[in-house]
DNA sequence: CCAAAAAGAGAAGTATACTCCTTTAAGCAG
DNA sequence: CTGCTTAAAGGAGTATACTTCTCTTTTTGG
């Protein structure tokens, strides 16, 4: 259903992203060491990470970010819903109508706000959840364990850093453009 | 042109991933802790830093990479092209009929080789290039702005390590699925 | 030399993730 | 109560990035 990438990967092998030395005439010359590239591919890793991990149920991160969110909170608006798993609101709608397609949510309008799609967790979605949770474990294991205990920490907190600053950064105004 | 982001910024506002210290619970219990989360809002963000210092341009991270490999090495089939920035040959391909679309690439049958079909940047793809080189370069600057000189080091040795590493894992067979 | 295997490309289908524009509903001001 | 603005959602359109299946051509093995 879309990802799987079983077997005989195809999770490409780029340019196998290594050049010695040599590079440092003009500062992002080279794709491999252009900081939006190297993040890039390391999404596309952790999609392929997550896709191997989940085997059969064929769900995606994103499918599975909300649905925890769901598991916490219980029951919640779809642009709540959409940004709290940080994409806007039409993607989000997406996501969530495939995953009701599927019989993990359910979507009813609100009593108190008729333009409101209320979204709430199904059995079927939290049995998922157990199931898959320790298959998004392990993607994150893997997706992390070439580094050690030390290097894991320091990367875990400068993404953090650059997304949190940046995140700020995106909602000023910035103007221009 | 698809993305665009201007002004109203809508690189979304997350949910603002910081959560005090009280997590620890279960390993990836929350989100905003898990790497595969962090990667993916960091690629977003990258997408759209590009997208607000590239201006009218109009131009994807993927499309300006595909077009500065075919600066430097001019010519290429398309399934080289595509395997050099780290997307297989379908995307490639899509990707590459946009830019021809728009006058940057010409794409022609391979006189020895019949299957294949050769890209070559033209004229006004590299203009595009030149025009566009420090925008890409401003865009890279941000992402990585909110660290100081050495996080910096430390985080783009930390992301090669991981694309390295995991781009092997990848290539293995690890079978199952 | 000719059939089988492999390689490049394309088409159809799906998922994420945006854009902009419209519809509908809610809340507030006069 | 009526009109104004805002907020939620949906539709249409595009780009990236995969999947699987098919077609054609090339290479290779017997």
């Amino acid at each position: 259903m879309g990802i799987k990438m079983s077997k005989r990967q195809s999770m490409n092998d780029g340019p196998t992203p290594m050049r010695p030395g040599k590079a440092k005439s003009r500062k992002y010359r080279e794709l491999w060491k252009r900081p939006g590239y190297l993040v890039r591919r390391l999404h596309q890793i952790h999609v392929g990470l997550f896709a191997e991990e989940c085997g059969g149920e064929d769900l995606t991160p994103v499918q599975f970010g909300i649905l925890t969110v769901l598991q916490n909170g219980e029951e919640m608006d779809q642009l709540t819903l959409s940004t709290s798993v940080g994409i806007d609101r039409t993607s989000g709608a997406d996501v969530i109508r495939r995953l009701e397609r599927r019989g993990y949510v359910t979507r009813d309008a609100s009593d108190h706000d008729r333009r409101a799609k209320i979204i709430r967790i199904t059995h079927l979605g939290k049995d998922c959840v157990s199931r898959v949770r320790p298959m998004m474990a392990r993607a994150q294991e893997r997706l992390i364990g070439p580094l050690d205990d030390q290097e894991r920490d320091e990367f875990l907190r400068l993404v953090e850093k650059l997304v949190n600053a940046n995140n700020e950064a995106s909602r000023a105004p910035l103007g221009t453009v």
